[in-house]
DNA sequence: AATGAATGAGATTTCATTCAT
DNA sequence: GATGAATGAAATCTCATTCAT
């Protein structure tokens, strides 16, 4: 009985099997950004997890799979986070992009998201295939998206005639930066990084720059 | 000249002798660069660098401690290479960062090194007082150095007056993508990505943007 | 009775995991014995234990600590054996020593703890904490409850006022040379060495040695 | 010239040349002892003889051959010794054990040489032919030595009819005792071993033990 | 004769993966 | 479904031995 309706009425240790997948992708993303992918050891992510090293190949056929679900997975949700993003676009690029910084930075600073990217730089020589799924998959998406912002902007007249995609991506090099020394640097240093005044001053120096020529700004 | 010379008169296996490390590290610095500190086999290295297992460790006590002295070793001619930029610091700020982007694009482009910050964001978690030394002695001193310039510049009325190390940070942004974008993306990609465009655009912008308010830019 | 034995309803692999240390050391000091400490490789101690040689890490986290284990092992049933010897101590001296010899040559005929002192002889200069455990521990003790025999005999007046500690070693020299003889020598020669009368002997000649002026023995 | 008379007037590195093999059996008896064959290294050997490690191949083929001449070497040495102290034998047998007890200790206490007796125990198992050499040159021709000398002071009455090859290693016995001290628990140990009272007790006894019935000791 | 840089076989140790329970 | 003992391939590191100088 129920066999016909999995979905409700779960006990207790069937939800657990359902969510297996998930604590395991969650404790795996901690401990590949702690140690990079080679030093990460099986035992460590089932312990993490709770579990026990055999228990993950009941979900995963290997290590490297393990690794690639992980990465595929928090794409998705990064793309929605800035497709979401792009839909909201209603007032002026630069409303739309003060937003975003908001948004990615609560995202940074709150999640273990911010990981993934270093993990990608970490492990891109021994995993080509996925350093060329992130790049499409990711980075030209999000840059396509930001493109697209940028490239209304400009026939609307909000920003000067530049190309597109190149602003696209110096919108999002403050935003490496964030990352890069959050998840490298942060913990070796006393001084706080204060992300916040940096992308204020960015957005000051951006959105200065990227005014058409005569504008009060 | 070269009367000083202490190599003279050296025994060719002297001469090899002396030359072994750093054909070593350069080694190393190409299949750290590639694989990460962990997947990196000595084998790898010392095959690259024309020896067998057994040599590296007459130069080198250890695998980690072959890529401490690379991490080190190298940041000497980075921070070389910042230093006499600044040196040269006599026309505008905008000159000088021209130049900056110009003589930096020639050293990611035409050598290793580039791939040492890669190395260092992807071990990081496994070697934190390499983090912490590189933190120090490079990323800080180069901020350093770059917020002196535009220190100067905000007293000498050639940019407006902003926090000068964030706008140090800002200007090296690009420079941050540039360096992942190479060492991460490039191989995986067909469409080459434009350094030269993508630093000219960000000059345009980031120069517009800092000019004092009324400035004919 | 056997209520309180903890190993019941164990799964046949957690028995399993109960007694391998044990096999593990017993393997371990076959080879150690026949080999010393440097030549003797963990895959001979596996192999030998019916098991590879990564099992052995599952239980001791190098080979110098399988080594000490063995030695500091082992102590204790050498220890029990004087022990035990020491308090059936009834009759006179001579009753004691005759049955001390016997025992221990059951001991060094029949079992491979005899290869112990010769495993502590062959590697002293390498693990001197593990000479001064052996030391303290096996030889000063049994030196201890020996001299206390002797001086007890003295004391009674079985045997003449001698210094009791150096009687105590002198009733253990040709056991030495019993345990060396069987360890190094034995196998490479083809004439059997007769323990029994050469122990017979021994307490012929010791015996009388002892026995107070005048006695008639 | 100097061809046809090469022992005279040697050059000082001639006679260097013809040390060497000695300097460096020397060192590797010091090498040897500490460490025993497998963790000797044949750079300590070579850095105690002031030499480098090629030069031990000029005269030794192998790390084992100059193991074995090390130990064949000795035997020499130690045979002299023995058979000098036999050809010395006057007195009666009493006389010629106290000689040969107090010549052995300042072997044992003043040389390296007493080391060789447990370099052979610790190594037995990976050179049983030396072992065997080591029996037959060694031990049975010592053994034979005394037992002559036992054989004929019983002839001559000087003490009881009792084995003489038992007696003989019994003689030895306390002998085993002090070189086992001597290399494996001195160092360890903070109170001294009185060798001389240990053999002064032991002769008290042994030759009170040996006595014919009825002497008057 | 002596050197010492280089070699490479072989040892220890780690850890992803399997599988009986 | 979960466990965890066991495996064995692969990595680091050592050191006896060689050989050009």
């Amino acid at each position: 009985m129920d066999t016909h309706a999995p979905q409700r009425h779960l006990r207790s240790w069937q939800r657990r099997k359902q969510a297996r997948p998930g604590e395991i992708l969650e404790s795996a993303l901690a401990v590949f950004a702690e140690k990079g992918f080679a030093a990460a050891r099986m035992e460590d992510i089932a312990a993490r997890a709770g579990v026990t090293k055999g228990t993950i190949y009941l979900y995963f056929p290997s290590k490297e799979e393990v690794f690639k679900s992980l990465a595929r997975e928090h794409v998705s949700r990064s793309l929605l986070f800035a497709t979401e993003q792009a839909e909201k676009f209603e007032g002026t690029v630069f409303d739309f992009l003060r937003h975003f910084y908001a948004g990615f930075m609560g995202l940074v600073l709150n999640s273990d998201v911010a990981v993934l990217p270093k993990i990608i730089i970490g492990e891109a020589g021994n995993f080509p295939e996925l350093a060329r799924f992130w790049r499409e998959e990711v980075i030209e998406k999000a840059t396509g998206m930001m493109s697209g912002v940028f490239t209304r902007a400009i026939a609307r007249g909000e920003i000067r005639d530049l190309p597109a995609e190149l602003v696209a991506k110096l919108a999002m090099a403050p935003i490496l930066m964030c990352l890069v020394w959050r998840t490298t640097f942060e913990k070796t240093s006393d001084r706080a990084f204060d992300y916040d005044a940096f992308l204020a001053t960015h957005c000051d120096v951006f959105f200065k720059g990227l005014a058409p020529e005569g504008s009060a700004s």
